[in-house]
DNA sequence: GCCGTTTTCGGCCCGACTGTTTTCAGTCG
């Protein structure tokens, strides 16, 4: 039973009440408790297991009676009584776009209508436009939504799809008729994952940038366009919205609607207090003529809160913090100096030494790791001692002709089945730095997994952990490990625990950094470029240090080069 | 079902858009 499974039933369970119109703000609750399932920062599933969720907002007795009987015998009966009273596969109708909880319900009882391929059946036959409540178009839609599922991914990955964001946010600002541009909601948090993109932008003709905007080159197909907001598919599949709002309202508007729901659910409530009501266009209710509002940050300060960047604004202590004004002073990407793991062609990567030495110069960094794979990653053309050797001679040769600027020779050592290292201490011990990860027996169970990682970080020589759940987004599930026992034990070896920003990775997971951050573990941010273009993922992983609530000072490589060379140079039970 | 500086009951966000209606229900965010 992991986190997500338990998550899982929660918001299956919201599902099957909505079918059986149950109360709305019950339903909510099983939403609210999935997300808050999905977002603690500790080990939820073990709480529950010992039933001792208890003073967790979102969390009540209900929740957490029923997350305790799942998480102990794998099974909930309430959940299971609920699931016999409709058809398993009724729940993929929810996938098509358009379809909602009365919809279903209505096909179901009407027409039985219990997956996708009844659906489509149907919709071919004609007998859904009969039906009370539906029509021609509807079922013209329906059968579209269909054909668009079966086309495209509903998920996207938040590194793949930031180029896009650029293209489109620079074609908005040339529009004569915007003033303001921003990208809000998932993306603009920087969630690892995103269903879909929102723009936000500040004009005097919203109807007519509506309709721009729909003509846009990126567009494939227009869901909805109306006189304040539009919504469209991309030719990439990912669907796009636009709202469009004065000059005044924008604000209120970029900050409703870059989130969380939690996020603006809290902050709402905050306003109420002090007898101010807040939405998407403005503070409405007695004082609000008191308050002169142009950026997000004044409608932060009316409240008596500090400002809180998006990446922190998933209702988790925030909005506490910015009151106590103890909000933390988050990372910049101006403050990287260098970074570490990063692999040539001597493995797996596209690019040689000198090249990658050469990209890092560009991007103004003092120093680059190079972590090449070692001998037991053999389908990624790991190194042997011999090769590894002479790749050290190698930077130490390239180093001999930079002034500002060092290559640090490290290696991507695998860590064995039984958490031995694939390179033994002498050959550590001639490296700069040494960063240890997981790349084969994936299946171990979680205690045999933790147990590994944590001998190898035991190890002298490991400087840092790599990919600590070798998770790859939207493709292969994380390995199971410990995150709680593997950051304690980072904390007391003074290892130090990486962010992979690659796309996929963007592992460890950003809801464990300040966990991290307050035992003293010190993160690096690591592209694990297998190109000259991967080193700027470099960018990624600060959105995700900033989501993690990490601060310059947490992070490794915002140090400078003598700083970094002082630090590698000491013993690591001294750093 | 959750929550509490309106505290054990009675709130809990609501506006935009579409399609099917003839004033509104459903979906979405």
């Amino acid at each position: 039973m992991t986190r997500e499974n338990l998550a899982e039933v929660l918001e299956e369970i919201a599902l099957l009440l909505e079918l059986k119109n149950e109360n709305p703000f019950k339903i909510r609750a099983y939403r609210q408790g999935a997300e808050t399932v999905r977002n603690y920062d500790g080990e939820i599933v073990e709480l529950a297991k010992n039933n001792q969720l208890t003073g967790i907002k979102g969390i009540g007795e209900a929740l957490r009676d029923k997350l305790h009987e799942l998480a102990s015998t794998g099974k909930l009966e309430f959940h299971e009584k609920l699931r016999s009273e409709f058809p398993s596969g009724i729940f993929e109708l929810f996938d098509v776009q358009g379809l909602g909880p009365k919809k279903v319900k209505a096909l179901y009882e009407a027409l039985a209508i219990s997956s996708i391929a009844d659906l489509k059946a149907a919709c071919e036959a004609g007998k859904i436009a009969g039906l009370p409540g539906f029509g021609d178009k509807t079922q013209t839609k329906i059968l579209e939504g269909i054909a668009l599922r079966a086309t495209f991914a509903d998920t996207f990955l938040l590194g793949s799809i930031t180029p896009l964001v650029e293209e489109i946010t620079s074609l908005l600002r040339l529009h004569p008729e915007i003033s303001r541009v921003s990208a809000a909601g998932s993306f603009r948090r920087a969630k690892e994952t995103v269903h879909d993109l929102d723009f936000l932008v500040a004009t005097r003709s919203p109807a007519f940038v509506c309709e721009d905007f729909t003509k846009l080159p990126q567009v494939d197909s227009i869901i909805v366009c109306g006189d304040t907001k539009a919504s469209v598919r991309l030719k990439n599949g990912l669907q796009c919205d636009l709202r469009a709002v004065s000059n005044a309202q924008f604000p209120f508007a970029l900050q409703y609607f870059t989130g969380s729901k939690d996020h603006n659910v809290a902050i709402r409530s905050l306003a109420l207090k002090q007898g101010l009501s807040l939405n998407e266009y403005g503070f409405t209710g007695e004082t609000a003529a008191n308050f002169e509002v142009n950026e997000e940050a004044d409608i932060y300060r009316a409240l008596g809160l500090d400002f809180i960047p998006p990446e922190l604004r998933e209702n988790r202590g925030e909005i506490e913090a910015a009151a106590e004004h103890t909000l933390p002073k988050l990372v910049e990407l101006t403050q990287l100096r260098g970074t570490f793991h990063n692999h040539t062609t001597a493995s797996d990567g596209h690019d040689t030494l000198e090249a990658m030495a050469d990209e890092a110069i560009d991007l103004g960094l003092q120093y680059l790791g190079i972590a090449d794979h070692s001998k037991a990653s053999f389908q990624a053309n790991g190194l042997d001692e011999q090769r590894l050797l002479a790749q050290i001679d190698a930077i130490a040769l390239l180093n001999a002709g930079y002034e500002k600027f060092r290559l640090f020779a490290g290696s991507e050592v695998d860590i064995h089945k039984d958490g031995t290292l694939d390179f033994d201490d002498a050959i550590l011990a001639k490296l700069d730095y040494c960063v240890a990860s997981v790349h084969a027996s994936f299946t171990l169970s979680e205690d045999d997994m933790t147990r590994r990682i944590c001998r190898a970080m035991e190890n002298e020589h490991v400087t840092m952990l790599g990919h600590v759940t070798g998770r790859l987004l939207l493709k292969r599930e994380p390995y199971a490990v410990n995150h709680a026992m593997i950051i304690d034990c980072a904390a007391e070896t003074r290892t130090i625990i990486e962010l992979n920003c690659g796309p996929q990775r963007l592992d460890m997971d950003w809801r464990w950094w300040k966990r991290a951050r307050d035992k003293g573990v010190l993160c690096s941010i690591n592209p694990d470029a297998h190109s000259t273009m991967g080193l700027h993922h470099i960018a990624l992983g600060v959105r995700l240090a900033r989501k993690g609530s990490l601060r310059k000072q947490d992070v490794l490589n915002t140090k400078t080069l003598s700083e970094i060379e002082t630090f590698l140079k000491k013993p690591k039970d001294k750093r």
